[in-house]
RNA sequence: GGGCGAGUGGCGGAAUGGUAUACGCUAUGGACUUAAAAUCCAUUGCCGCAAGGCUUGAGGGUUCGAGUCCCUCCUCGCCCACCA
């Protein structure tokens, strides 16, 4: 036997190349039979992939080899998200121009993907950042525009004033830029929104159909959208139009005291034009203005508001009630302006206390009467109405809807929904994005380039300044193009799409990834969406998932597509921790699997990074426990390479076996392994149970072969040699490279992932005798080995019988015995 | 503040309400070796010489039986957060 370690270094680089000249997945899509699309999240191209990035691919991997197996006819394609942020900060930097060093990053990452052994469908690769690609984004840029869903208005930005320029949301760390620390402001911009808001319900609804989602996602969707029920109420003013609110306890609009605007509300301005401290509120409304959202939504900074100098009429109350300002209302949220009970509103509570306004308690504590000059704080339970005029004494749900039916009757008041979910902001005032193809002109207005003019193409030589816009800015040819309309002079738009625009509909143009006369060829995508298996981090449980759902109901809506939601199943797998932080190069602790491949190859890193832990949770990299899995594929390696020299048989030919007591021990080891594995590989993916039965089954081939395997009988021979080839199979998913060496070795000539995944025998798993546990009061006294048939007088004798059970008897009548069959029993006797 | 998870050996982690600690790592001892590495064998939750007792974050409950179900609490992680 040889000590050696396995030869993984020829191994590994001789199968990848005969994946590559089988094309074993490059995928028949005319075929739609038996399909799988199996879709993990593609990459942002960044210099170089880590383990943590590594389990993404490698979980894809596992599954789409073994729905190989299975029979489907599987999909498994990748692409680029080529198009962000990083890129073009290098470039300001001073480095590379984003698109030399993204197309360089790529090349490094595929290098990489296909050194760990995984396989894709690559002519269908797809970049976001190359033309053929984003003349789509844009295409499908139009289609919502045309359908009203793409619209321009002035909108907050967070801005940078070091920098010059505008961040994403995802820049902004603790209210400051993540690369120049400067404080972020808010700026008001004219920024292209897409109108997500139209599809909040439908979004929300649709969740109820995502049952194969984790339950958290959907949770976390559906808390992103946010919705809430209530009435929208008038209250109107004097010389005015009436001035709208929301609210979800109209229950308590008794006690509606005074009415608060946001300070950006687009009414203010006109209502406080004739206010004699007018230069007051607007210096106090540009004072809100200049904090960033961070500054003004934290917990910890005041309430602070001032008065209008007008007042509305409470329509219930019908009195007059000031109308203020106040930094704490939101104005993207209901209509921008609230009612303000601060009886029964806590942070209503603490602006009156604060300015002295007053408090009127119109809800009761059923347990204990309220009043209003002893309140510490808001009473915002429900309770019964009081002070309510023809509503007193209803209990606060019913006083609702009586409230709104009245109020609908009146038509002062309508029952409305309100969303957390905000418009979709897709411009970036930035080079290294799609181009938004709009185009401006003074006679024309606002129009969109036409259809057969995309794509509206990049321009490559720009000048990389960080001056707040975009640099397409200073580049005329760009910027300088003729009215489709008047054929007068028009200016372009200079910002591009926000790279979630990007990956919104990559999944569609996978399944013709070279159509130059159309998206995607709906025929066939109608055919193979929705995705039958989505992988990917839990970082985009929000935002990528539902943009995908809603760029995917808008099609469906326009008729492209049949389906209207794109992924069937999700799964989220955990990130990979080292040394209790998340890996990443600004904290030093990545683990680069450069090293450890050359040290144990690369399906040593593949199994380790499965048998980790459960892929959906976290978990903690350790290099030295890698090396407990190379031992164990060297052992492996041995076992077979002894059997194969020990003269096992060609073929497995069980009909002959007569197996013996040590053989049926290893027959239903086999067996029972390959129905563990196969259910640890269905459903949710427990990869690392089905490795650790596995292991499991090694140790009894490696018992069963013994010290000499020349003394075994031809009978275990046979055994062993069906043991070796199911052992081959349930390995082939998480260490392809050695499964296919292997199952040469066994003598097979086609390649492990064409061969059928093997069915268990039942017959296998029956048995002759068991072992079983004998409870005395709940507690283990004694395990007697029991023929399988035995009746229940016999079996009962048989225990009563031994003395290790006598001893905890002591003599005392047995009350009952609790009996689990083929398990355990547990005899019950007085204490 | 709201929502969602999770707490099991020295460590990663296993356990349809039915033998808690599978599998692996670490550690210790042994075999092989001139030696080391590799490999193989044994031990490895805690207390105890043993018989046995104790043990799944803490405390209660349901049950013949609870890591698992219910209640209260503690700690940690993630997401959202002045959303009317």
């Amino acid at each position: 036997m040889t000590e050696e370690t396995y030869p993984y270094q020829t191994i590994e680089p001789k199968w990848q190349a005969f994946w590559e000249k089988e094309r074993l997945f490059e995928t028949d899509t005319s075929r739609t039979e038996g399909k799988y699309y199996c879709l993990v999240m593609f990459p942002y191209p960044s210099s170089m992939l880590h383990v943590g990035h590594g389990r993404n691919y490698i979980i894809g991997d596992v599954v789409a080899r073994y729905k190989r197996m299975k029979g489907f006819n599987v999909l498994s394609p990748i692409g680029w998200d080529a198009f962000g942020l990083p890129a073009e900060n290098a470039a300001i930097k001073g480095g590379l121009h984003p698109k030399k060093s993204t197309l360089a990053n790529i090349a490094t990452m595929k290098r990489q993907l296909r050194q760990w052994g995984v396989c894709y469908d690559w002519r269908r690769e797809v970049t976001s950042c190359l033309p053929d690609y984003y003349k789509w984004t844009q295409w499908i840029f139009l289609k919502l525009f045309e359908k009203g869903l793409a619209y321009k208005k002035r909108a907050a930005a967070n801005w940078c004033s070091s920098c010059q320029t505008v961040l994403a949301n995802e820049q902004v760390v603790n209210g400051a830029c993540e690369r120049c620390e400067t404080p972020v402001i808010q700026k008001f911009l004219e920024q292209w929104f897409f109108k997500i808001t139209d599809y909040a319900d439908r979004l929300l609804l649709d969740l109820e159909k995502l049952t194969d989602w984790p339950e958290r996602v959907r949770i976390m969707q559906r808390n992103w959208i946010g919705k809430s029920t209530g009435v929208e109420i008038d209250f109107p003013i004097k010389e005015e139009e009436p001035l709208r609110c929301f609210t979800t306890r109209v229950d308590t609009i008794y006690g509606a005291t005074y009415m608060v605007m946001a300070p950006e509300h687009p009414r203010l301005e006109s209502l406080i034009a004739r206010s004699p401290n007018r230069q007051e509120i607007e210096s106090f409304v540009e004072r809100v203005l200049r904090q960033n959202k961070e500054e003004r939504s934290a917990l910890e900074t005041k309430k602070e508001g001032i008065f209008t100098g007008r007042t509305v009429t409470n329509p219930m109350t019908g009195k007059e009630i000031p109308l203020w300002v106040a930094n704490y209302v939101l104005l993207e949220y209901g209509t921008g302006a609230v009612m303000a009970v601060p009886a029964h509103d806590q942070r209503d509570f603490e602006f009156a206390k604060q300015y002295r306004l007053p408090i009127e308690v119109v809800i009761d504590n059923p347990r204990e009467p309220l009043e209003a000059s002893r309140l510490e704080a808001a009473y915002i339970e429900e309770g019964i109405l009081v002070h309510s005029g023809p509503f007193n004494g209803l209990p606060s749900r019913e006083g609702m809807e009586k409230i709104a039916d009245d109020m609908e009757k009146r038509k002062i008041g309508r029952r409305a929904s309100a969303y957390r979910l905000r418009d979709w902001l897709i411009s970036r005032q930035r080079y290294w994005g799609a181009p938004i193809p709009i185009l401006y002109c003074d006679r024309c207005g606002i129009l969109p380039v036409p259809e057969k003019e995309l794509p509206v193409l990049l321009p490559e030589e720009v000048s990389f300044k960080p001056t707040g816009e975009s640099p397409l800015k200073d580049v005329p040819e760009f910027v300088n193009a003729v009215c489709p309309r008047c054929r007068g002079r028009a200016r372009r738009e200079i910002d591009t799409m926000d790279t979630f625009v990007d990956s919104s509909w990559y999944f569609l143009r996978y399944l013709s990834p070279k159509e130059s006369k159309r998206p995607f060829d709906p025929e066939v995508v109608n055919r193979w969406l929705p995705v039958d298996q989505y992988i990917g981090g839990v970082e985009h449980a929000i935002l990528h998932l539902l943009y995908s759902r809603f760029i995917v109901k808008v099609l469906h809506d326009l008729k492209y597509l049949s389906f209207d939601e794109p992924f069937e199943r999700l799964f989220t797998q955990g990130m990979i921790i080292k040394d209790g932080m998340k890996m990443s190069k600004s904290k030093g602790n990545v683990v680069s699997p450069d090293e450890l491949i050359e040290r144990f190859g690369v399906d040593t890193v593949r199994l380790y990074t499965l048998f980790i832990g459960p892929p959906e949770k976290d978990a903690e990299w350790n290099d030295r426990a890698v090396e407990g899995s190379f031992r164990f594929l060297n052992r492996v390696w041995r076992l077979l390479k002894a059997l194969s020299a020990s003269g096992a048989p060609k073929e497995s030919a069980l009909e002959r076996v007569v197996p013996d007591e040590k053989g049926k021990v290893l027959r239903r080891k086999v067996h029972t392994t390959l129905k563990k594995v196969t259910e640890d590989m269905e459903g949710s993916f427990r990869f690392n149970t089905a490795i650790a039965s596995t292991m499991e089954l090694v140790n009894e081939m490696a018992r069963t072969l013994g010290e000499d395997p020349r003394t075994l009988s031809k009978n275990e021979k046979l055994l062993l040699r069906e043991a070796s080839e199911i052992l081959v199979y349930l390995l082939a998913p998480f260490v392809p490279h050695l499964a296919e060496e292997l199952w040469s070795l066994l003598g097979h000539k086609e390649s492990i992932f064409r061969a059928p995944w093997p069915e268990y025998d039942p017959s296998a798993l029956e048995t002759e005798e068991f072992t079983l546990v004998v409870q005395v009061n709940g507690k283990v006294r004694a395990k007697l080995q029991v023929s399988a048939g035995v009746s229940e007088d016999e079996l009962k004798k048989k225990i009563l019988g031994e003395s290790a059970v006598q001893k905890w008897l002591n003599g005392k009548r047995v009350k009952q015995w609790i009996i689990v069959p083929q398990k355990l029993v547990n005899l019950v006797v007085q204490g």
